[in-house]
DNA sequence: TCTGGGGTCCTAGGACCC
DNA sequence: TCTGGGGTCCTAGGACCC
């Protein structure tokens, strides 16, 4: 192993952090299966509509609906371990996974109980360890540098409030940063817990794919890969010049870094939102002028769908944009910039449709959506501000 | 039987200001 | 009667994540 790649154990000459990645193991599979414990040990798959609610039957048992039963546009959310056995996974279409596993048990996704059992895990780690970044509804990250506690016993103690507080199963990964927590919570799942230093980089990280990395997608994988790096070993040891010419500038100066373990990103508390949106994929294309009656209803409804969201939340918003998606799945977005913060579902609604004016339309639409940014807190805005709320846009 | 919905961050060009 | 340059805002698109 090239020793000047060994990873800088600490730029800043501070004592190293210690940062957990705390992910629950297939956790919207994993909440079915508390309220539906006759499905444990079945291949189980989370996405499906209202319509395949399971029901009751005169015998007493719960008919489910099989995955060869669903017709029509969707994605998986989550599978069960069983199910992702079989080659399903998340992000999968469901008429895919239907020819992959059609005898899968199908369940609607339900946002409300999976945020219930969220809440619930949260609560149980903050009871241990306050310094909590927010990472999704299934994840978090927190900052155990400043606790007393040794890691190890520290971990089992996160992993036992969790389950005693959900009756759920996580995993943990414990590394001096982020990036590293992050990689290793994956390492052991389900039920993990994996403690790494910066001196296990070349063991434990280096052999894995560039993949991995929380950051490389699809995209820059593949290009990585044109270039004969699949490896994070292989990424850690290219020249940033190399780099350079083929990635932009801050991208490649991330990579170069991440592939030796380096990340000096804190651990952020609380963040605010910066921007809240609806949108949706309707059931068939619809065309911009025969369907115009049906398309003006759903564009209403997620303009005041978005109003809602903001008032429940306390903001308001300067910039209204939107977004269409066609048949060809081309995507556009087209925004615009009030003088003055709002969370009315009229002006939302007046400045989205001018917004949808500026799109020429010659293809059928799959999607549209809405989408207010430039938050502020509802109750900072200006009384000046709010008074001229109902302005219209000049410009258009 | 293609490809959900809610987000964040980055890039890049042009406008505009000093 | 040349075309510097930095900062910030606005808009559009795209990669990526859960």
């Amino acid at each position: 192993m090239n020793t000047a790649l060994t990873p800088t154990m600490n730029p800043a000459n501070m004592p190293p952090r210690r940062i957990a990645h705390l992910d629950m193991d297939a956790f919207y599979a994993s909440v079915e299966l508390l309220r539906y414990p006759e499905l444990r040990g079945l291949p189980v798959v989370i996405g499906g509509r209202d319509e395949h609610q399971p029901v009751m039957q005169a015998d007493g048992k719960r008919h489910f609906y099989r995955l060869r039963d669903y017709a029509g546009r969707g994605v998986i959310t989550t599978a069960t371990y069983e199910a992702r056995a079989l080659g399903v996974h998340s992000a999968m279409g469901v008429m895919k996974a239907a020819q992959l596993a059609p005898d899968a048990i199908l369940l609607p996704v339900d946002f409300a109980i999976y945020r219930h059992y969220s809440r619930l895990f949260k609560a149980a780690v903050a009871g241990i360890a306050s310094h909590i970044e927010d990472s999704g509804i299934d994840e978090i990250y927190i900052d155990l540098t400043e606790l007393p506690d040794e890691t190890l016993p520290l971990a089992r103690r996160i992993k036992q409030a969790v389950k005693d507080a959900t009756g759920l199963s996580c995993s943990i990964g414990i590394t001096p940063n982020k990036l590293l927590a992050k990689i290793c919570s994956d390492l052991e799942k389900p039920d993990g817990l994996t403690i790494l230093g910066m001196a296990d980089i070349p063991q434990r990280i280096w052999p894995l794919p560039v993949r991995k990395i929380n950051g490389i997608g699809p995209k820059a994988a593949n290009k990585l890969a044109s270039l004969g790096i699949t490896t994070i070993a292989e990424l850690a040891q290219a020249e940033l010049s190399f780099l350079q010419m083929h990635f932009g500038r801050s991208y490649s100066v991330w990579l170069y870094e991440v592939s030796r373990g380096i990340d000096t990103r804190p651990v952020i508390i609380n963040a605010e939102p910066k921007s809240i949106s609806r949108e949706t994929t309707f059931e068939r294309d619809l065309h911009p002028r025969r369907d115009r009656p049906d398309l003006s209803e759903a564009f209403t409804a997620l303009c005041v769908q978005v109003a809602d969201d903001l008032k429940r939340k306390g903001y308001a918003g300067r910039t209204i944009g939107i977004k269409l998606r066609f048949e060809d799945f081309r995507t556009v977005t087209r925004d615009f910039s009030l003088s003055a913060h709002t969370a009315d579902a009229v002006v939302i609604r007046r400045a989205a449709g001018e917004c949808l004016r500026r799109v020429p339309l010659q293809k059928k639409i799959r999607l549209l959506g809405v989408r207010v940014s430039a938050l502020c807190a509802a109750a900072a805005v200006p009384a000046a501000e709010a008074s001229r709320q109902q302005e219209l846009p000049l410009v258009l």
